[in-house]
DNA sequence: TGTACATCAGTGAACGCGCGTTCACTGATGTAC
DNA sequence: TGTACATCAGTGAACGCGCGTTCACTGATGTAC
């Protein structure tokens, strides 16, 4: 990355990637561009010719959210048993990983109102992460239920999990964390 | 309500009450004090005097939500039977209730940073609804892998029905839906 | 019952701040000839 | 290869706005005597 240049390069990446440290550091509430513009070393004028307002850049990294966090599902279903239900567990501790790791992100893409959640590319990636699980789900044999037990369960373990509710599960070491997790996830698994 | 006192009579009320309907309008993020004594009727520099800041205002509205959120389970429970499964049924969907009537307070107390959850009248608010939980499980002869997939499904079914996903329940009647939400619910009991 | 005084709740004007937005601009890049 | 011109990305000064905070104030209430 060069400093010195009038032109920048590629200023969209670079904003997106201050919003969500700006995201991570001030949350959703005190986020504002010209914190964002400050921290990518810009003018803060220079957002606006990207992203047209605020709500225009925090849909966009929205959408670059959910397909990270579909990357994350794959990577734990990747190094998983091929099995429908291992692959069903492995995208559920898939989601609770992403919303640990980026739990300003995963907040904004399931607790704000600031998203324009009706934007075409911001509700293609969110149909994307959806159809995923129901795939899944399908695989493994399971129906409409399945897919909301399922979800409801990674989500509310993703959820609390990250907002350090559950202090018994948080305490937990990775492994122990995870095997603790499988079981709970197995749980709403589709009936045989 | 008299309008033409000096003196309100009960503003620290009024003003909770205009501040969840705020909350409700306008979301947690574009919450500000000033907004609330205009509502309230009052001059802006009032809320000081019972809150001094907003975030003040927020703890003391979330504690408020927390003993509301543990009314609204004891609802559902004195109408249900006293079996301890029926009893953890009812809880959750008091849950569930509670989200769905009040999403923006249910949004306070778990996807916000504004309130200052180290307050000891907030912890207590809400340990109160940790411990009803974790008592009613220990009733149906459950540990603590127990509580955690039951709370982890209610609160995913609350957040997912009140941020309007899970369309396929969102669309049900009260009465299918709730049929439905028991089946889910009932997937995560104790194992007997 | 009446007066004096302390306390408290709420007022409203003033302030400084960070925000988003606008706009004339300038430096860099690409293309035509 | 060289010049002229159009386009585009980013600048920085200016603006108006709503916010939180402060502060001297005033109206209402309660208590002492």
């Amino acid at each position: 990355m060069e400093d010195r240049k009038y032109h920048h390069g590629d200023l969209r990446a670079a904003l997106l990637h201050a919003a969500e440290a700006e995201l991570a550091e001030r949350g959703v509430e005190a986020f504002s561009l010209r914190q964002v513009a400050k921290r990518a070393g810009v003018s803060h004028a220079a957002p606006a010719h990207h992203f047209g307002d605020a709500q225009g850049l925090l849909t966009a990294l929205a959408a670059e959210g959910f397909r990270r966090f579909l990357a994350t599902q794959a990577e734990r279903e990747a190094r998983a048993n091929p099995d429908p239900h291992a692959q069903l567990v492995a995208g559920g501790l898939g989601y609770i990983d992403f919303a640990l790791a980026r739990p300003a992100l995963f907040r904004l893409m399931f607790g704000s109102d600031r998203p324009a959640f009706g934007d075409p590319a911001l509700c293609a990636a969110a149909d994307a992460a959806y159809d995923h699980l129901q795939a899944q789900v399908a695989a493994a044999g399971g129906g409409v239920a399945d897919v909301a037990a399922l979800w409801a369960q990674a989500h509310g373990l993703a959820d609390l999990l990250m907002s350090g509710r559950l202090k018994p599960l948080c305490d937990l070491a990775p492994a122990d964390r995870d095997a603790t997790l499988t079981v709970l996830l197995s749980r709403c698994f589709p009936a045989a």
